[in-house]
RNA sequence: CGGGAGAUGUCAGAGUGGUCGAAUGUGCCGGUCUUGAAAACCGGUGAGGGUAAUACCUCCGGGGGUUCGAAUCCCCCUCUCCCGGCCA
């Protein structure tokens, strides 16, 4: 959730800032509005209570001294009566501003390219060249039927379109993945968890997928739990409501868990093999930071994100997301895409964030400050997405026969 | 899923209708002492809102109710622990 206070205070740039990823200025000044209201309608109601509080206080003197309590009874209860309005106002208007502050996404950063959308994201740079193939490279769902890696057919079988069954040595490779993405996350020094991967919707609004992102999301029936769309919703929510000591910063997580999205709003993109799933496995990096260096945190996970599909020598680019492209929570995202000779494009397949304290203030993650609160900085990025990993090895080493070979730092793994 | 017990500050744990945001211990921070540390002693120390700062408001798992007044009484829910069932 963005500062309601800053925005109160700083309404023409925190505006501007906001225009960057499309919110309307009415939508915020209907914010600012309700915001007011809530104000007022608190401190009334609030002079209301502490009469009230102190009437009853005076009441149970009168009792001990055995005065007459009749004429404090009536005026008590009066003001009871006046203070219901009141009360129900100030609840309605918290209820209010509650459901539009909730849907305001992140100031992204001063630094952040303005645009529409990712035609309008900035290349950083190019990481390693492309090897030149001396036949038509192909596409990863081609070189599946070749080997007999993926199991398109029955995975729908099984659940339904967007599920895939690996087999074999694909099955291997991505067990093999997961595990040299963990063991280099964690020599980084990033500790390994492994965590539910059904949250609660406390949870998911903490990170920021509800309210507003409920319908790309697999809900347990008749449950308040939700299937996780990235370990991003756990690792950063094990902290939710938790005040940390200054000298535990950063914390840096890491899990391996799959994730689960309904792709609402996708239909007819990358139908075609295991790009968009509605089940895919992830490597999740995680920091809380303190507010001071998480930018220094941020491009370290960048960095290290890119280290890590150069030990697999796969060429990519590093990309900075525009206001546009920018999700809801983020101040500040950098794209890793890895390049598909098959698909003759650059893929996204890591994707590092910087919320700030957005998240933090939802999800009350805070930390001492000598003897004050403050909220936390809290980063996210893959390391690395495992379903897209497995798709650039199959179409970078691919061989013209349509054999795979194995990178080099994997082979102690499989 | 069935039976019993419980949910209070970092933790442990008191508190059964008013002066209780809450004893005491512990932890943590600061100080005295010490070459340094430990021990001992002294002081400080829950969260959120509000204010220029005070006042002031809210919070004793969550929601509702009774009452002038609720951590304390009543109802519902959730969770935890123990016993049984089922089970990796």
């Amino acid at each position: 959730m963005i500062d309601l206070k800053y925005l109160q205070n700083n309404f023409v740039e925190a505006s501007a800032k906001l225009q960057k990823k499309g919110v309307e200025s009415a939508t915020l000044e209907n914010l600012q509005i309700l915001f007011k209201r809530l104000k007022e309608s608190n401190a009334k109601l609030e002079s209301m209570k502490a009469e009230q509080n102190a009437m009853s206080k005076l009441f149970g003197q009168y009792k001990k001294e055995g005065k007459d309590i009749g004429e404090l009874k009536a005026k008590v209860d009066a003001n009871k009566e006046a203070m219901l309005p009141v009360q129900e106002k100030a609840r309605e208007a918290q209820e209010a501003l509650y459901e539009v502050a909730l849907a305001i996404p992140n100031f992204p950063d001063e630094s952040v390219p303005e645009g529409a959308n990712e035609e309008d994201n900035v290349e950083l740079r190019k990481v390693l060249e492309p090897r030149s193939f001396g036949f038509k490279p192909k596409e990863h769902w081609e070189l599946s039927q070749i080997n007999g890696w993926i199991d398109f057919e029955r995975g729908v079988k099984l659940a339904k379109s967007r599920f895939a069954i690996l087999k074999g040595e694909a099955s291997r490779l991505e067990r093999a993945l997961i595990n040299f993405f963990l063991d280099i996350n964690r020599k980084k020094g990033f500790e390994e968890y492994s965590v539910p991967f059904i949250n609660n919707a406390m949870m998911l609004q903490g990170t920021g997928q509800l309210p507003k992102f409920g319908d790309d999301l697999f809900k347990i029936e008749d449950e308040d739990l939700y299937l996780i769309p990235t370990a991003e919703v756990p690792l950063t929510n094990m902290y939710n409501d938790e005040i940390l000591s200054e000298k535990a910063l950063p914390l840096l997580m890491t899990a391996y868990t799959p994730c689960f999205r309904k792709e609402a709003g996708s239909a007819g993109r990358d139908t075609r093999g295991i790009i968009r799933q509605h089940q895919f496995s992830k490597v999740e990096m995680v920091a809380i930071a303190h507010p001071d260096n998480s930018e220094e945190v941020f491009e370290m996970m960048v960095e290290h994100a890119s280290d890590i599909l150069s030990q697999l020598k796969l060429p990519h680019r590093v990309v900075e997301l525009c206001g546009g492209d920018l999700g809801f929570s983020a101040a500040r995202t950098i794209d890793l895409e890895v390049w598909l000779p098959g698909q003759n494009k650059y893929r996204e397949i890591s994707s590092v964030s910087n919320t700030r304290d957005f998240q933090a203030r939802r999800a009350k993650i805070r930390f001492k400050d000598g003897n004050k609160n403050r909220l936390v900085h809290t980063l996210n990025g893959s390391a690395l997405a495992v379903g897209r990993t497995i798709v650039a090895i199959m179409e970078n080493y691919q061989n013209e026969d349509g054999t795979i070979e194995i990178p080099e730092v994997l082979k102690r793994y499989m």
